[in-house]
DNA sequence: TAAATAGTGTCTATCAGACAATATCGT
DNA sequence: ACGATATTGTCTGATAGACACTATTTA
């Protein structure tokens, strides 16, 4: 049994993005054994021949599995061990990923064939393998991340009010949709007023049923 | 060729130590090809027939090499591709674990035997496989969390002094031993004061040539 | 004009860095 | 007493949170 002496390696990738003041994240369902019926990471197992590092193996799992290209995505941490798959020994590289909401391709918003978008504090019954742990990593993960550096600005669209930005940082800071977490909006603007990474598109505005909003866009050159 | 179908799997260990007002990485001198005689982090294949998981492997590796038991060993990232080992496609989780220096045994004390410490911004010439690049990746980390959170405490020995542990952060937190990061002492002092995570020792001073300084421990059930 | 959201200004508690002052030992 | 280090205290500039105020649009 080659499995006793060669683990299964995979990737698994944790695709985040947020949608309707939700902060969530793209499941698809497995086909086949083990596992199969149950909801999971979209994840590819690794091609030696094919593959050239493991980011490729992650965004090959994301071509394969819901068409998607994704602007953003890191290694997060290595899941592994004897009892995580039924198969035996097996080791999960797990990323993530962010996806601008006019991003997403109509496949995915569909909501349809096996792919869907789950709440990220709340993603299901009973996920395949470890997966609600992985997910729960990562969610840690990205809560972290937004706190002190600009990655959230990897969830905006082309063009983005401050108020837009604010509202994402705040449901990905938030423990749920339940106990919102509300930002002050001075403070938060003063933050971002000094940061490089984004600037105002002149004389662009959103407008509403009140006052218009400058617009902004992540500056060029921005990576990270 | 089993190797075109399955990778190579290990777990690498980045050992710090903080010794003379110098930061040190724990390298051991590689006996086999490939890349034999050249110096590398410790580490060994993982075996899915023993190893429960892969700080099992990481723990596993300390104990062949070098005969160290590590009180704190954390996963930091993997490292994988097809051309970072000669042999084919490998994937190499590094870890990186912090030892204190009074439990240096004996053996790696005495930097005989293809085992020696290096400095940890200047690691030497050249390196087996990716380590070097390795090493790098875990001196950021160990700098980035020193800044942070307590993570130094592990660095300690059983008793200390706070000039003591404000030498080791100082230590890590330059980037080598030519320019030294000099902390203030008045707010490092207060900064751990506030802690919960070291107590005073009640009596308890180091004796020098001057005035004697009060000692503290790392408080019980403090944990990361 | 009212409603609604955009955007700005101000006050304050907190905190880190700088630095001075005092305390206590060995010699 | 002196040198050396420990320990404490003070001042100040920067900053985040709270909150009030003004501005500008649509309806």
């Amino acid at each position: 049994m080659v499995r006793q002496l060669y683990p299964l390696v995979s990737a698994d990738v944790a695709l985040f993005s947020v949608a309707d003041d939700r902060l969530q994240v793209l499941l698809v369902r497995r086909e086949h054994a083990p596992e199969a019926g149950l909801w999971a990471l979209p994840g590819a197992l690794l091609q030696p021949l094919g593959d050239a590092d493991l980011e490729a193996t992650a965004r090959r799992a994301l071509r394969e599995k819901i068409s998607v290209e994704v602007p953003y995505l890191a290694q997060l941490r290595t899941f592994a061990g004897a009892s995580r798959d039924p198969r035996g020994w097996s080791l999960s590289v797990l990323h993530f990923a962010l996806l601008p909401r006019d991003q997403v391709p109509a496949v995915v918003r569909s909501s349809v064939d096996g792919v869907r978008w789950a709440d990220a504090d709340a993603p299901g019954r009973r996920l395949a393998f470890d997966h609600a742990q992985q997910i729960q990593s990562a969610r840690t993960a990205l809560r972290q991340r937004v706190q002190d550096h600009d990655l959230p600005l990897h969830l905006m669209p082309e063009r983005f009010t401050l108020t837009q930005l604010q509202r994402v940082c705040e449901v990905i800071l938030s423990p749920g949709p339940e106990q919102p977490v509300r930002l002050d909006k001075g403070a938060f603007r003063r933050r971002f007023a000094k940061s490089p990474d984004i600037v105002e598109v002149p004389g662009a505005f959103e407008h509403g049923a009140q006052r218009p909003a400058q617009l902004f866009r992540v500056a060029t050159g921005f990576q990270f």
